[in-house]
DNA sequence: CGCTAACTATTACTTTCTTAATAGTTACAA
DNA sequence: TTGTAACTATTAAGAAAGTAATAGTTAGCG
């Protein structure tokens, strides 16, 4: 027995992804181009890696001349969200307010808690 | 060329300090013993899976008569507050901010907003 | 003092992750 | 129309993750 395949992106997949929510569909070689300096990936790993994320459902081709033209299948937001549930699970009990607490003891900035404090207390369920 | 360990606790890793956690100094029959119902794993699954978080410096143990009893060398609190600098940083830039927007457009109840309100309202840096 | 039950150490195996080389295919230019 | 550059598909390989079987060691009972 050994481990399922992970729904949620791993480190390596975020960064790609990161990129085509950054400049919107995308070839390979865009990718490639566009990825951060300190990242230099072969071609062919993009390549696979894409594959994977569309596997996944992050990400969705059409064909473009000869070239894949990949479009995002879920936007930023939701990955986030759905990368904070899963933390919020597996460290905090499902508890928001331990997270937040969390959040506010580590060292923050009186600045940053002021602009928190807005944040939130502006804040209503919609 | 290819992956590094990890620093941070895996899934499968955390299940277990989360026993220890919660337990205290143990033995790994102990923690056989102690594992959630729904988690079923072999006492030599759970040895290897000790010795990898000793490697990485989540656990430390001592001999006691001809057991290995293992302490905790990380804190929840500290393993939490790691987890989620990962999260910011991955996911949100770094921004506590963003996270919190997040935090709170998820569906929440009316109540809970008001807990997280007072919370941070009454929060104040050391 | 030696047996054996209880532990630890070693080894193993499957799947995923991450990276990449190379083989196969096709759109287009000459 | 055909060669080739530009793509995709296939294959690979090393290490981690996850789970576990089995081999080796030792504390302590009889």
């Amino acid at each position: 027995m050994a481990r399922k395949r992970t729904s949620h992106l791993t480190d390596a997949e975020l960064r790609l992804m990161q990129v085509v929510w950054k400049k919107g569909p995308v070839t390979v070689a865009d990718v490639v181009d566009s990825l951060p300096s300190d990242i230099d990936l072969a071609y062919s790993t993009v390549l696979t890696t894409m594959r994977i994320l569309e596997e996944k459902g992050f990400l969705t081709h059409i064909k473009e001349g000869r070239a894949f033209v990949y479009h995002p299948a879920v936007g930023p937001e939701e990955a986030r969200r759905s990368a904070l549930r899963h933390l919020l699970s597996r460290f905090f009990g499902n508890s928001r307010e331990q997270l937040v607490l969390n959040l506010l003891d580590d060292d923050i900035s009186s600045a940053e808690l002021r602009r928190l404090k807005k944040l939130v207390s502006e804040s209503s369920q919609s």
